[in-house]
DNA sequence: GAATAAAATATCGTATCCAATATCACATTA
DNA sequence: TAATGTGATATTGGATACGATATTTTATTC
């Protein structure tokens, strides 16, 4: 049988309320929809899943782990608020893990990546809901290092990005514009189509740092 | 004041129930005191804290993200066990990590750093116990990443050690010595003491690299 | 008006219960 | 005998109600 019976069960059963929870309160969170410093009720998120407690409870120490909200201590959950210091190390462990992961991945990038990435770009430069633009970037980044095939990294770039995210979107909700990014992921999109790892790592690298100092100057005024 | 007391809560008062027991479970899995992919049983992680079920099951969703124990559902919680493509993976973004982080240290480290990180050197060199010989050679290596100033990226790096440090101490139980350990501990402390960045982030990626090496192949034995 | 006391609110945790499901031993059948 | 079906059991995932504790707000007193 080509399949592991054991990996099956929790793939392929509906998922928990706690699980469900996690899931939109994690969206919920990443998007911006809450605002930062927000506490989150245990008994309203209870109410508007129509569940007890418990599950609430359960998936909010996930979050909490995964840094997106942080408890006070008899006072409950709130959605965790990040100082420019720390917005400026995450971005800087962002652009080492994915000048990393793109240098592991041109080499064996196939024309399939390459066109996709394209797709995403293209449509990326057209887009302006906020939403949706996220999205892309998200995707045209993330297909970059696919092909590198260390779902670990990516998996850990991903939870690395998610922390930033709502930042990054009040930040384009002000101030709009997304011309020196598009230009960016062309030239990268260009370096990786000549194979060129190091190149395309450098440029990723200086992206991501000019995100940052962009989102920092714009978080500032 | 000088201080918020709205940040102290969270800080002085006493660990919840929850946060202690995940606290002592992550100890027990990291430390290799569970067995690979065994059950860890609400009911009696509950008797053995004297507590109910509650802030058991929170403590096992926070260790869930973290990558310590992974749910089967209506099974419960078993102790991750990790393939030998995800140990290599996670051994890959430790040297990209770790070799980052020591780079952005060097040319800030103090001679009271370099005093303390040869005195666990030394201590490492001596000591026989596992669990000693795996706490000085986090505290050798901690201490080299200390003065890059960067909580977060440490945090990360403490957090991906956590996952493969009972595969580290398996194998040292197995097979016991740690000669090429020290020898490269030393060199990378002589380049530090040197100043030079470049070369103390070369020889560490290397020390993780042969370190995964070494581990895998006692492992498939 | 400032300091203290009391009430309201929400979390953190307990105890008990129930439903769904996975496992295992056993019985049945081909 | 081997494969399949069938309970019995155990454990999780979750509900409910309650108590304890800590914080915030309101009210009261000096």
């Amino acid at each position: 049988m080509p399949l592991n019976p054991a990996d099956l069960p929790s793939l392929g059963s509906a998922p928990t309320a706690s699980e469900i929870i996690v899931k939109h309160i994690r969206e919920a969170i990443v998007s911006g929809a809450f605002d930062e410093g927000e506490f989150i009720r245990q008994d309203d998120v209870a109410k508007l899943f129509d569940v007890s407690k418990i599950p609430v409870r359960e998936a909010l120490k996930r979050l909490e782990a995964e840094g997106l909200v942080e408890f006070h201590r008899n006072r409950g959950a709130v959605v965790a608020s990040i100082s420019e210091p720390e917005i400026a190390q995450i971005f800087e462990v962002r652009a080492i893990l994915e000048s990393n992961a793109i240098k592991l991945s041109v080499p064996k990038m196939t024309p399939n990546t390459l066109k996709r990435a394209k797709e995403y770009c293209d449509a990326f430069a057209q887009e302006t809901n906020v939403a949706r633009w996220s999205e892309l970037n998200w995707q045209f980044h993330s297909c970059l290092y696919e092909d590198a095939d260390r779902p670990f990294l990516l998996n850990l770039i991903r939870s690395v990005n998610d922390r930033i995210e709502r930042y990054l979107r009040i930040q384009l909700t002000l101030c709009g514009g997304t011309g020196p990014d598009e230009r960016e992921h062309r030239q990268i999109l260009a370096a990786c189509k000549k194979g060129d790892a190091d190149k395309a790592a450098e440029i990723l690298h200086q992206h991501i740092t000019k995100t940052c100092e962009s989102l920092l100057m714009n978080l500032r005024k």
